[in-house]
DNA sequence: GAGCACTGC
């Protein structure tokens, strides 16, 4: 009763709007009627619904489910749809790896099932929940969320009691939070198969991998007799080849009959792609990507879109321009060409484009990174052509240093851009690299876990109550040294109690959505009272570049004037705080505001949301002083101040310092690394005594990215606390 | 004097 009555609370500032959606939505349900009906039609069509009697009697007689499907196999939308009635006391979960992901799924899922979607009606059965953004009902019954928020949500109710069925899909991602999720999830599976409110696990994942996710499952845990199977209809389970509980396969025995864990596997639904090699490697990529995408473009009937996939902004741009001079020259006999680039940096009305249709006569090439091999759709696609590369991200935790190189792409990958090929059609693969290039490739993707800074990760464990981190059931367990490596930073950073459990700090900062580096900095703001200071700087680093990249020399001029009045000689960190401050000053037109001083405003906005949840957190976590709010005055603040600003940023970020040495570079504090300030930084080419930095990242080579001066003697202070 | 792929809380 309490619980319902806050709920009613907190929608009570929302109440005319609510009333108003839940009156629209009580006339349009005759349309939510007839929309799901016609759905239900296409619904039938697709490779997974003949399945459901299978996938039903499964997740009845087993704890873990692990079903592989490819593209176009409908498991996303409607295995949670099979399932539902099955748990009637308890929720569905469904996590993403992506935001859009998760509220496109929501959406397409509530108009399937004739129901309004997430807090558009208390009576709606379909929600989501991602960052910045929740949208459920008291009736929510299936929820999709991602990854994040489903570990943030596992520390706060470590039983996940108000679920009884979680869904995890494309767990062949592997991002760390898939692996995470899936190690805890195992170990919860073990504790509530003991309770009156079991949980059941469906793994979704591609083909390649499901019998390593299986015996994941299966192994660690041993086989549990006589659970809870009353309802069992034998009858309903079909014996087709694809399908097998674990026991018919398992040779060596060391898996019983009543086994936990079962594996499906469905047919997806993609047009066939013609691929093709180079018969010798090339030494030049781009330009042989330019002549593949003529022979294309002229010797291939319209229409069809040609998907270019490469490493970056930079190769992107400059086969951009040679494309674009080339079909200056195209004579009146082909179709004209239109060239679009598409990487994340790009503003979002340019990414737009390519989702409008070319003019009459017009082939699209566009020419992307990764984000179309799984977080852009392009449509219209009929040829893909492959340089076989990407830029990789891997953490040197003997250094503590990033690097992001250009590295082959694993087969996996490969095919993943090849079926961008056959979404709609028949469609050509053009790779250019040799068969035994592609054969040389690595089969998978390296799991993020084993390419990525450790310490988040086990700060959330620890979090959990996981105290042998080193034991934790990991699908890939990271090398020894790097948890090692991780474990020392955390304690470091006073996260970890000597004896290596989780410290109150640790706690604090577990909660917040950020690395342990930067939720150090906020608990050590709150001390040194800037609080709200940092947290609008930190709410800048935690997005995407604020201040816009330029190019040409007039541009960076005009750029340089306006922006003067919010550079600070201390570096970057002041230099955001005051662009955070004049931007939410602004009271007219913030969008002009960013404009004139050449900053995104998409960036600022996202900076707007993390502060304003970083405020709110640090208020639950009683961390501004008594009585004072999270409402900065964006007040400039004085010498002291900010010295105390960039104190608390050295505290979470004491291995990352250098200082400077009398040939005028810098070397790290610790280690003796040679490091140079990055272009982007506002102490690009200035000289001072020491800098701290948020990033150390190699390109072509080791810059320092998110530069303050500090005075070398802040460090013994720092220390001292 | 030279530049970061992509997600997520």
């Amino acid at each position: 009763m309490g619980l319902l009555q806050s709920e009613n609370t907190r929608m009570n500032g929302e109440m005319s709007t609510a009333t108003k959606r839940k009156r629209e939505d009580e006339a349009h349900r005759p349309d939510l009627n007839t929309k799901r009906k016609k759905l239900l039609e296409t619904r039938r069509q697709l490779p997974i619904w003949s399945r459901q009697k299978d996938i039903r009697a499964a997740v009845r007689e087993h704890d873990v489910l692990v079903l592989s499907g490819e593209t176009g196999s409908g498991k996303s939308t409607q295995v949670p749809q099979f399932l539902l009635d099955m748990f009637k006391n308890g929720k569905i979960a469904v996590t993403q790896p992506r935001r859009v992901a998760a509220i496109s799924l929501a959406r397409r899922v509530a108009d399937e099932m004739g129901t309004p979607c997430g807090s558009s009606s208390p009576a709606s059965k379909v929600g989501y929940s991602v960052r910045f953004d929740q949208s459920t009902s008291p009736s929510t019954r299936i929820k999709f969320l991602t990854e994040g928020m489903l570990l943030q949500e596992m520390l706060r109710d470590p039983q996940m009691s108000q679920y009884s069925c979680v869904i995890v899909d494309e767990v062949h991602e592997r991002s760390v939070n898939v692996d995470l999720l899936l190690g805890f999830l195992k170990q919860l599976l073990a504790e509530r198969r003991q309770s009156k409110n079991p949980l059941k696990l469906i793994v979704m994942s591609a083909t390649a991998d499901i019998e390593m996710i299986s015996n994941f499952f299966s192994k660690a845990h041993p086989i549990s007799r006589g659970h809870t199977s009353a309802d069992t209809d034998a009858d309903e389970v079909s014996s087709e080849a694809s399908w097998q509980g674990f026991s018919d396969d398992e040779a060596d025995g060391a898996v019983s009959p009543d086994n936990k864990v079962s594996i499906c596997h469905v047919e997806g639904r993609q047009y066939p792609v013609k691929t093709t090699y180079l018969a010798q490697p090339t030494e030049d990529v781009i330009d042989t990507a330019l002549q593949r995408i003529f022979k294309i473009h002229c010797g291939e009937p319209m229409p069809g879109d040609i998907l270019v996939f490469m490493t970056g902004q930079e190769t992107i741009q400059s086969l951009q321009k040679l494309l674009e001079e080339l079909a200056e020259n195209l004579t009146r006999d082909y179709p004209k060409l239109l060239v679009l680039p598409l990487f994340a940096a790009l503003s979002q009305p340019a990414q737009q484009r390519i989702f409008e249709p070319a003019p009459p006569n017009t082939r699209k090439v566009i020419l992307s990174t990764n984000i179309a091999e799984t977080s852009v759709t392009v449509p219209g696609v009929r040829f893909v052509v492959d340089t076989g590369k990407a830029k990789i991200k891997k953490f040197r935790n003997q250094i503590g240093l990033d690097s992001l190189l250009v590295k082959p792409i694993s087969q996996s990958s490969a095919d993943q851009r090849r079926g961008r090929a056959g979404r709609e059609t028949a469609g050509q693969c053009h790779r250019l690299y040799t068969e035994d290039g592609f054969q040389a490739f690595e089969k998978d993707n390296t799991p993020e876990i084993l390419r990525c800074d450790l310490s988040e990760a086990l700060l959330k464990m620890k979090a959990r109550g996981v105290d042998d981190v080193l034991n934790f059931p990991f699908l890939t367990p990271p090398p020894r040294e790097a948890m090692e490596k991780a474990l020392m930073q955390l304690l470091q950073l006073g996260a970890l109690e000597e004896d290596g459990k989780i410290s109150k700090i640790g706690q604090q900062v577990a909660r917040l959505p950020l690395t342990p580096s930067l939720g150090r900095v906020i608990v050590e703001a709150a001390t040194l009272e800037c609080l709200a200071e940092v947290i609008d700087i930190v709410a800048c680093l935690s997005v995407e570049s604020v201040f816009l990249n330029v190019d040409t020399e007039e541009a960076k001029e005009k750029a340089q004037e306006a922006r003067q009045r919010l550079f600070r000689r201390q570096g970057d960190h002041l230099t955001l705080l005051a662009a955070v401050q004049a931007y939410a000053s602004e009271s007219s037109d913030r969008r002009r505001w960013a404009d004139d001083h050449l900053i995104s405003h998409r960036a600022m906005k996202g900076a707007m949301d993390v502060r304003k949840q970083l405020r709110a957190q640090c208020k639950m976590a009683n961390l501004f002083p008594d009585d004072s709010g999270p409402e900065s005055d964006n007040e400039p603040p004085s010498e002291a101040k900010s010295d105390d600003i960039l104190k608390a940023f050295v505290r979470g970020f004491m291995n990352n310092v250098a200082r400077l040495c009398p040939d005028g570079s810098y070397k790290t504090f610790i280690g003796n690394q040679t490091v140079a300030i990055h272009p982007s930084s506002v102490l690009f080419g200035r000289k001072v005594e020491a800098i701290m930095y948020n990033e150390f990242v190699y390109t072509s080579k080791a810059y320092a990215r998110g530069v303050s001066a500090i005075q070398l003697r802040w460090l013994e202070e720092v220390l001292g606390s």
